[in-house]
DNA sequence: TCAAAAGTGTTATCCTTACACCCATGT
DNA sequence: ACATGGGTGTAAGGATAACACTTTTGA
């Protein structure tokens, strides 16, 4: 019933295993559990004796970390071909997004460690800027995948894929084209004057398969080390791998969290007891990974009445102390928090 | 390869299979595919050849319905621990949401047959006014469940449950109390002035399972017939049941495209090839079970730029006659409605 | 006293909602 | 002509984004 898992082969007599993208926010930075030295998120089988599998990661997961998870909820469920058991079925596994308290932190079994998710996603850190890896890197490798397409249609198309899914644009006049409107060659792909026009953080899923399909990293089948223009260190391009496609599973909890943060207050989730509303700030931007409007980011939280004064006030080593408030824990707002799986009763 | 479903007895050799909800729209009303005379979704066992799930969902099905589907994704994944393989292994299902074109729909095999969803969700339908259901059954009923908990904290919860999920409110004032704040009778469910605030079309998986959880539905092993306050015909109130737990499977899919519609263009997966604005305003309310405003749900279709005239018009029986639209199958809008997962190029 | 961080006020803009009204057609 | 459904204009209210500004502390 703890941990386990498995890489080299999958050995397992059943065919489904449970996958768990556990998340924390320490040092405002979002981290979320692996084992295996970063290599493989948790994982466990099915167990037959659950009511649910609801029920079973929760507990699962819970005798692992020594402390009850505040929110969990399914993600996805992939198949893995390459992973058979003795009747050749392919395995199974059913992913899971949980959220844990950073003040809650507690005894890791020896193998597991926390990793910055910015380790597998560094493309995704928007925070200071736009990352150097996109510009100099990701977008010309894409854009020679986009223009390398078979025919027009398809050249269109991964081109409008690539505006929408990373945001950038780029003047296509340094492009031949032919009469069928193909374009055939790139004249200098450093002269495409690739921009930022609009980055959209829930896209991150989106863009990891973008990266996957183009065979830009190392798990995907279609990968080729060279692809890009230019010599690149991988792990600070294009992230570490992991194995399996445990990369994709976290892909998909990072486009969950950044696209239900916006409509549900599931922050409240990764906070300690108290906190100062910049604090709370750091925590979002730390999902989203996008810089917010302080003013208006204040206005916001105190607009939704989610939080309540604890009276108490912090001063940090500069400036103003900032008052400390809590998760007002009403009837109402648990209410709130609940998800379309409501904690059953008994 | 065909649609296969066993009711009585699990008797598959894997643990896993997949379940299908397939929705159109016909007659202005939303159906969705069932088999074994609207007893069960159509279903199949997981299929090792397949590379992804969707792949497998997607040509199983346009085996069965004889054409393409428009959009699928995958909905939810549950373990039913009443059916197990040989091993003892509970079954994993697997569920997908479809939609199916009107104009398509097409040569059904014998034992498939398209329902209403509204046989199964009654209390779903608003388009005519709050159901009667609600207020002389369902709504007392759930109070009484809420009521009669065992503590006033999970009395308290519960009702404040009923009031979100059920949009309703009643008048408290008609119910003695202890000390302690509980309420240990309620003078008459008839007095407590039921009345309709906030109907929220999107909460219809957590309406499900609260009836589940209130044990007021043949599929809760709770279920006691007599829990309602008058008599009543079993189907008209709350719905004709499934087996297993399929009608849980549906209300995920009802919640799932009726929350996505707001905000993606999913609609046009279910529309002809033409159509009027307000055959298209039907067809949302026909999903989302309340009426919309007419000349604003025209205004917001219009802005959005999805839509453009196709120059033909249709004559309706009475009135003036209405302009014919078709989706524009842009290669923006395309990307528009690509979900999480892309159609994979290859 | 000044830099740094907390916190407030005000305005322009967009989107939603509601209501009033005109248009084109069959009977 | 008139009822019926199609279609347009416009104004109020709420939410968001942007900017200027005040407050409180430590160095």
């Amino acid at each position: 019933m703890s941990l386990s898992y498995t890489h080299a082969h999958y050995q397992g007599s059943g065919t489904t295993e449970v996958v768990a993208v556990l998340v924390a926010i320490t040092n405002d930075s979002a981290r979320v559990l692996t084992v295996d030295e970063g290599k493989l998120l948790p994982n466990g089988p099915l167990m037959p004796l659950h009511r649910s599998l609801q029920a079973g990661v929760r507990q699962w997961v819970e005798e692992q970390t020594q402390h009850p998870l505040g929110y969990i909820e399914q993600l996805y469920t992939f198949v893995d071909t390459n992973r058979r058991n003795a009747a050749g079925h392919a395995l199974v596994y059913v992913s899971y997004l949980g959220l844990v308290q950073e003040s809650q932190l507690s005894p890791l079994s020896s193998q597991a460690t926390w990793q910055d998710w910015h380790v597998y996603f560094p493309w995704e850190n928007h925070l200071s800027g736009t990352p150097e890896c996109i510009l100099s890197h990701i977008a010309p490798a894409l854009l020679q995948w986009a223009y390398s397409a078979t025919d027009k249609v398809q050249q269109k198309r991964r081109c409008q894929r690539v505006r929408l899914c990373w945001g950038i644009d780029w003047n296509e006049a340094v492009a031949d084209s032919q009469a069928d409107g193909k374009i055939v060659n790139i004249k200098d792909i450093n002269q495409l004057d690739i921009r930022m026009t609009d980055w959209i953080a829930e896209h991150a899923l989106l863009r990891y398969e973008m990266l996957y399909e183009a065979g830009l990293i190392p798990e995907s089948p279609a990968y080729q080390p060279n692809k890009f223009a230019r010599k690149i260190e991988l792990c600070t391009m294009i992230g570490q791998p992991m194995y399996y496609d445990h990369r994709r599973v976290i892909a998909t909890a990072i486009s969950r969290l950044r696209a239900k943060i916006e409509y549900r207050p599931l922050i409240f989730g990764l906070m300690p007891e108290q906190f100062s509303v910049s604090q709370l700030q750091k925590s979002v931007e730390a999902l989203s990974g996008v810089p917010l409007h302080t003013q208006n980011f204040r206005r916001l939280i105190e607009h939704q009445n989610l939080i309540e004064p604890t009276g108490q006030s912090i001063s940090a080593s500069r400036g103003r102390p900032a008052k400390l408030y809590r998760f007002r824990y009403d009837m109402e707002l648990q209410s709130l928090l609940m998800d379309s799986k409501l904690p059953k009763q008994k």
